[in-house]
DNA sequence: TCAGCCTTAAACAAAT
DNA sequence: CATTTGTTTAAGGCTG
């Protein structure tokens, strides 16, 4: 096995992502206020903010739902830009006014690294911007907002990336089309075209995309490139060891995902509150409100986990530039106290590796 | 050399 | 009518 301590920073505890877990099991009792997650819809339009208010109601929720929950209760302005202004490492990405000058540079001198072009491929950026959106689905418009406030590059690169853009979510097999509820004309504005999702048979490989590109540009100083949000951060977790906060949408699609498809805590929310019906046909386009989820259909699709039915769970978190992760028995009751307890129990990292070894390795 | 992937550009149609 | 969105084709660069 590979890059896996089994040493947990308390502080930088991420989630667990059995699909049994959720918030009302009782059984994560992470202390994880006060949660600063963005609410995400930061840069979307009014059009978009209409699909978060359509969220169904959630008797049970998973870790990140939660998260989420928990913030934009806080937040219900959903202009609200304040999560940005929350870690003082975000300065390049700080929301500048519209019209703000950038900084002349001499014609000689090296781009700072947010004006740079990110490494990422526009696959990874529709990938991320729609993973950031709380309900996984974004018309193109806020596709370019999120690409455009999270990465400064973009707003002074020439409009044919938007066309790039377009071009990737039309050719890519990794989104998929669904049409806005037309249910609501009359009460809001539609909006123009579609909203676009990832395809769950597809994510896998987007987060192992991203994964690696993140990897190698994180190891790889002299290629720094790194998003905009984390600039400063060291493409870790500082910010979050000291005060839970997970602010980047990078991070975040990473961390509060897993290997495995069928324990990946987004994959879970999807699966129990799709926000659309899922057909393996690329082509169909159906409207959100009109076919009822069969959330047995997609468990069924999915890989079998070695750890689904073992009663252990993943825990995610970064450490030393690298995404590890520790396996703990499910029960375990995680607060910071047992985290800390666990990061010293050489037996449960010798149980955690083994199963691991089973599980198939780690990153 | 080749295939595959990615980016960029462009043209066009349809929708708003 | 202008703009946006979505599709398609083509070409070139990069990499394994």
């Amino acid at each position: 096995m590979e890059n896996s301590s089994h040493t947990l920073p308390p502080s930088s505890l991420l989630f667990s992502s059995s699909p049994q877990q959720s918030c009302s099991s009782g059984r994560l009792s992470l202390p994880l206020s006060p949660i600063s997650f963005p609410p995400s819809p930061t840069s979307l339009s009014p059009a978009t903010a209409e699909s978060v208010h359509s969220s169904p109601p959630m008797s049970h929720c998973t870790a990140s739902q939660c998260l989420i929950q928990a913030n934009i209760s806080d937040q219900d302005d959903l202009t609200c830009l304040n999560w940005l202004h929350q870690r003082g490492n975000l300065l390049p990405l700080q929301p500048l006014p519209k019209m703000a000058p950038l900084p002349q540079l001499e014609p000689t001198q090296p781009l700072p690294p947010a004006l740079a072009k990110p490494p990422y491929s526009f696959s990874s950026l529709i990938f991320m911007a729609i993973e950031d959106s709380p309900n996984k689905r974004l018309p193109v418009k806020d596709i370019y907002d999120w690409i455009v406030n999270n990465f400064p590059y973009y707003r002074t690169a020439s409009g044919g990336w938007r066309n790039s853009v377009r071009h990737n979510l039309s050719l890519s097999k990794s989104f998929r089309r669904i049409q806005r509820d037309k249910s609501q004309v009359g009460t809001q504005s539609v909006g123009k075209g579609s909203l676009w999702c990832v395809c769950p048979e597809y994510r896998p490989a987007l987060l192992e995309v991203l994964r690696k590109t993140h990897s190698y540009h994180s190891t790889n100083s002299s290629l720094i490139n790194k998003p905009a949000l984390l600039e400063g951060a060291d493409y870790g977790l500082p910010a979050v060891c000291d005060s839970m906060e997970i602010s980047d949408p990078l991070t975040r699609t990473l961390l509060l995902s897993t290997t495995s498809p069928q324990i990946n805590a987004d994959t879970l929310s999807f699966a129990e509150n799709p926000p659309f019906p899922l057909t393996p046909d690329h082509e169909e386009l159906v409207t959100m409100d009109s076919v009822e989820y069969q959330q047995e259909e997609v468990i069924d699709e999915m890989e079998k986990d070695p750890l689904s039915d073992s009663g252990y769970i993943e825990l995610h978190y970064y450490q030393s530039q690298q995404y590890q992760y520790l396996v703990v028995p499910g029960d375990t009751e995680l607060d910071l106290e047992t985290v800390e307890i666990l990061q010293l129990d050489t037996e449960a990292q010798e149980a955690a590796g083994s199963l691991l070894d089973l599980a198939g390795g780690g990153y």
